[in-house]
DNA sequence: GCATACTTGAGAATTAGTCTCATTAATTTC
DNA sequence: GAAATTAATGAGACTAATTCTCAAGTATGC
């Protein structure tokens, strides 16, 4: 389901009746460079692109996460960040799951046979072809605890490792420099 | 987790230094008279209020379903559909997991409390503190294979049990008979 | 009962994502 | 390998869902 080079992205894609094109192989060649567990948001995927000198719109982002994920190139995940993160649907990788706490959106993986064997025998039973399953545990990091969650949390604290976007910035700069290389010094904002 | 009486509600409340609101009762009461599967989107919700006669603001339904979910009394579903549904989070009850059709949004429910007890065992052994845990598995229906998915599955095609707001429109009905109990004759678009 | 602090309502603002359409460019055909 | 066909792109308008702001209202604790 994951090709690999070029070549059998075009054939996968021409099969059925879609075109390779530079933006798609730029694309999808980012989420072969992305490190174990890291998952991008279409917005996230935008900003690298941008900062390699890639000119692709935001549509074509948005198109060709939606064409992977139909396809089955990615895999579209559902964290508690609000939006989708993706990530390489990578079939010899076993399915993994997510930890994910509601204070600080830190994400754990984890993986576990057993979940995608009931899943599957779940779709099996009712007749329906399965694409995808995925465990999502929401939890309170001990941190929050701590801070006496839920009775007497401030309302407005932030967890001390609260990484919304830390997590995403550091992962894109680690990216980059993996990518370009030390090509052009970016100026992150 | 789950107060039952208004007088429970309010001590949980207070207890955590909010206020019982006729609101709160309210919202509270509405997903407590919805059968076994049901859950409502904010907007779903909103019109329930409306129907019933009581005056309460979108802001408030917003409001009340993330502090009511934050408590724990309510359990937030993400499906298919591109916005968050809501649903009494039962103790007593199993947790259900969901099986999703991505071409036509039509959920089965079903439960696992091995899948329950993977979601546990793991936030236990992160040292986490558990909220909830979803399993929700991806698939293609019977009907969207037979139309050749993927390879040649018309990009426009809608599966003939597409249920994307019929669903709603069907529990919602339920519910206000059951609510209003022929008290004004509403009048569905 | 009063003061305090939490809540609400209304609507503006934001965000994520979708849609439209003229233009461009892969593929297919000849 | 040039022309015809049809898919894909880019730009920006648009939509839906949700969040924010702030003045006014109202549970609670004392």
């Amino acid at each position: 389901m994951s090709p690999n080079t070029p070549a059998s992205l075009k054939a996968f894609l021409n099969e059925r009746g879609f075109r390779l094109t530079p933006q798609r192989q730029v694309i999808l060649h980012i989420f072969q460079t992305l490190s174990q567990g890291d998952h991008l948001s279409a917005e996230d995927l935008h900003q690298i692109l941008r900062r390699q000198g890639e000119r692709i719109s935001l549509s074509t982002v948005y198109r060709t996460l939606h064409l992977m994920t139909y396809m089955g190139i990615l895999r579209e995940l559902e964290l508690a960040e609000g939006h989708k993160h993706y990530e390489l649907n990578a079939p010899n990788r076993h399915q993994h799951h997510h930890l994910v706490c509601v204070q600080c959106n830190q994400t754990l993986e984890f993986e576990s046979e057993l979940i995608d064997r009931i899943g599957s025998k779940q779709a099996e039973i009712e007749g329906y072809h399965l694409l995808d399953c995925q465990l999502t545990v929401y939890v309170i990091c001990p941190e929050a605890m701590e801070q006496g969650w839920s009775h007497t949390l401030p309302r407005d604290w932030i967890c001390s490792r609260s990484m919304q976007s830390r997590h995403v910035a550091q992962s894109l700069s680690q990216l980059e420099s993996r990518l370009e290389n030390g090509s052009e010094s970016a100026d992150q904002e």
